[in-house]
DNA sequence: TTGTGAATCAGCAACGACTGCAGATATGGT
DNA sequence: ACCATATCTGCAGTCGTTGCTGATTCACAA
């Protein structure tokens, strides 16, 4: 574990020093996020979420982890994987990508020799580096044949990941 | 420019050896992509062969550029800006990624550097390196205020492209 | 307690990007 | 010219996400 999103009672008090309400659904959703150190999907917590509130929307989980981007508290990543990933951990890093199953892994290094070359920025003013390594987890790998072919969708597939594979 | 896409005469030989057929909508797509160095988006591409072929399908845009794409003579990226943007230089490099207009501008640097430790990797085996440098390019950056604000949609934009800003 | 107004929620329609499908059309070898 | 089939067009459908709106709930005060 590198870092969690704020506990329950945190982020209350940061919902409240902003003079928004808390109602149940937000804390059932921040109890989520804080036991959890993978990379979420939205659907993926509004699952979760549902087991103990069943009426709760997809909409109000959607409004609460935009909130808590929009907050600083949590950080949203598009890796491609056809929705967008929810990461509690704050810290700068990078990450690991499965094309079979999209399972998304930290990769807290710094490359600090990472940088534009002013000859090729034109004019770019750069923020942010986000470094993707993709490639074929453990599992995945596993399912090699001697010959070289994958027993999955090969190249372009729709890498829609396995139920759970939400790492 | 780096590196364009094969001029129209060779995809067309390349077509032909697949054993596909060759027809005015493949022609003119070619002739628009070797014509272009940016990363267009299928829309893009659609509207400049409108121009030409007014009754041009959508759907047949697609089509070939995910042909080009399986045939590995057009590559595709996920820069996280809505729409799927085709690169024609084949060339391994990194991008540049303006976070207010959209804007792609490629970045062909080398970092030999950057690998993932062993200790981290977690049994991946990652087979390619993507990355991703985020910030304001030299026309958005213009449009900041004195006192830091920016005079566009700041942080969670939709950062919906501005027309033309597909480079 | 009870009341009040604003914040929030649930449900559903709509949206943008993309794909599946099927009937119409065009290609290229004979 | 003829035919088999590759391809094209148009449209419906999928997926992830957001817009909208009436109903509900929270926070605070009377
Ligand atoms: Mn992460
Ligand atoms: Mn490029
Ligand atoms: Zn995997
Ligand atoms: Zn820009």
């Amino acid at each position: 574990m590198v870092l969690a999103v704020k506990s329950p009672a945190e982020l209350t008090d940061l919902f409240r020093d902003r003079g928004r309400k808390m109602t149940a659904q937000r804390q059932a959703l921040f109890a989520i996020l804080h036991g959890t150190e993978a990379h979420p999907t939205a659907e993926w917590v509004y699952e979760r979420a549902r087991r103990q509130m069943p009426t709760i929307s997809l909409r109000t989980v959607y409004q609460t982890l935009n909130d808590l981007v929009a907050m600083g508290e949590l950080e949203q990543l598009d890796v491609g994987t056809g929705s967008a990933r929810f990461d509690p951990n704050l810290a700068p890093h990078h990450h690991l990508v499965c094309d079979d199953c999209g399972r998304v892994q930290d990769v807290p290094v710094d490359f600090p020799d990472v940088a534009v070359p002013q000859e090729v920025a034109g004019g770019f003013t750069v923020s942010t580096t986000e470094i993707v390594f993709r490639g074929l987890c453990a599992t995945c790998a596993h399912g090699t044949r001697a010959d070289g072919t994958a027993d999955r969708a090969p190249s372009q597939s729709n890498h829609h990941p396995h139920k759970e594979c939400h790492a």
